[in-house]
DNA sequence: AAGGCTATGTTGACAGTGTCAAGATAAAAC
DNA sequence: GTTTTATCTTGACACTGTCAACATAGCCTT
């Protein structure tokens, strides 16, 4: 149940699936990722995963829950900055979504796409890491409405439903290849913001 | 090239395999969806599918082609309802938007899913279909910024990209299974259409 | 320390998958 | 009537996730 630090058999094999699955995430998509590989990389036979993770969607979902807590550290960081002015912070927030999203394409295909959220197959554990994540969300919106810089009329919830979707979604459009022209991807971020904060312009 | 009618070995395999497929996707999902079972559904062997389509992508974008065109008309007549006032006519293409998700999520997964457009795999027939149904949104979205009810201080294309973004997100999110309840699908969509239309409450 | 328990790792096997190569058949073209 | 071409078939290959049965090594109790 914890991690053993070089133990008998193999050492720390979660470790080792969870960081070569990262490793081959990032360059060859999630689509190619097979526990086969993995366990191959580790340097164990096919099956050994079983020991550590169910399925592979388990495997994916201890991944993917990595990616949620840094990103949770990331978003409260730029949120905690108080040497910037509220607008300041959406702005950057706004551009920092999005750009995490194209920076690591595979892994937020990952953490917000069908593979582990379907059919409830998340984990409890990934989901004890998610919902934080998302709940942040809707603290922000709650802070940024009381500032002034989103429409107060608006109830929180639905408001941080529709904000994050518009994110969400441009940032799906950009990863998944739909939106193939992506030189424009700052001015989408602006416009967004803009469209949101348009009270104050 | 063309459609034969009943003509020699099987008739129309071409159609068959798409209908075949159809109905399969509505029924268990993109994922479950194999070139084998298709053939078997259309009652020929496993690599007959092979003298209509390249791959198996190739097949998934002539479904997606036919879910595109679907949903290009679909788009046309909320548009073009000229009893009613342009506002409600946009407030009925949010919901109505959403509500196709909703209603056909795998074959939405499908049109505007990375299986197709990743790595431009996407077919120059899939692009003839879709392409223009991107440029209707654009079309609707400069309509809607003459008559008032878009911010019209931005540009067209950016506006259109981010408007689309949203409804878009919001769908993968509902039916990636990210939102739980959705119950409050509705309230989802009044809350966007109000946002963008603030200027006017 | 001895023996049993449990965690971990192994090989073998099975049912799938997409896709290629080579051969068969039937319609169309000449 | 012969040849070409489109279509369909079987055989095969390399993958995949996952289960069952077995082997090993560290831990725990006696």
């Amino acid at each position: 149940m914890a991690n053993a630090v070089q133990s008998y058999h193999h050492g720390d094999l979660r470790s080792a699936l969870i960081e070569a699955a990262t490793a081959r995430l990032s360059e060859h998509g999630v689509d190619s990722l097979s526990l086969r590989k993995l366990a191959e990389d580790a340097g164990v036979s096919r099956t050994a995963p079983y020991h550590h993770f169910k399925d592979k969607s388990a495997l994916l979902s201890a991944i993917a829950a990595k990616g949620f807590s840094d990103w949770h550290s990331a978003a409260k960081r730029i949120f905690d900055q108080e040497d910037k002015t509220p607008k300041a912070r959406f702005r950057e927030f706004v551009h920092e979504y999005i750009g995490y999203a194209a920076d690591n394409p595979e892994m937020y295909e990952l953490m917000f796409g069908r593979t582990i959220w379907q059919n409830q197959a998340a984990t409890n554990d990934l989901k004890d890491v998610a919902f934080p994540c998302f709940q942040f969300q809707v603290t922000m919106t709650r802070y940024w409405q009381e500032k002034g810089l989103l429409p107060n009329n608006q109830d929180a919830l639905r408001l941080a439903q529709v904000t994050w979707g518009t994110l969400h979604g441009i940032a799906r459009l950009l990863i998944d290849g739909i939106y193939a022209d992506s030189s424009h991807i700052d001015e989408m971020c602006d416009c967004a913001a803009d469209l949101f904060m348009q009270k104050q312009v």
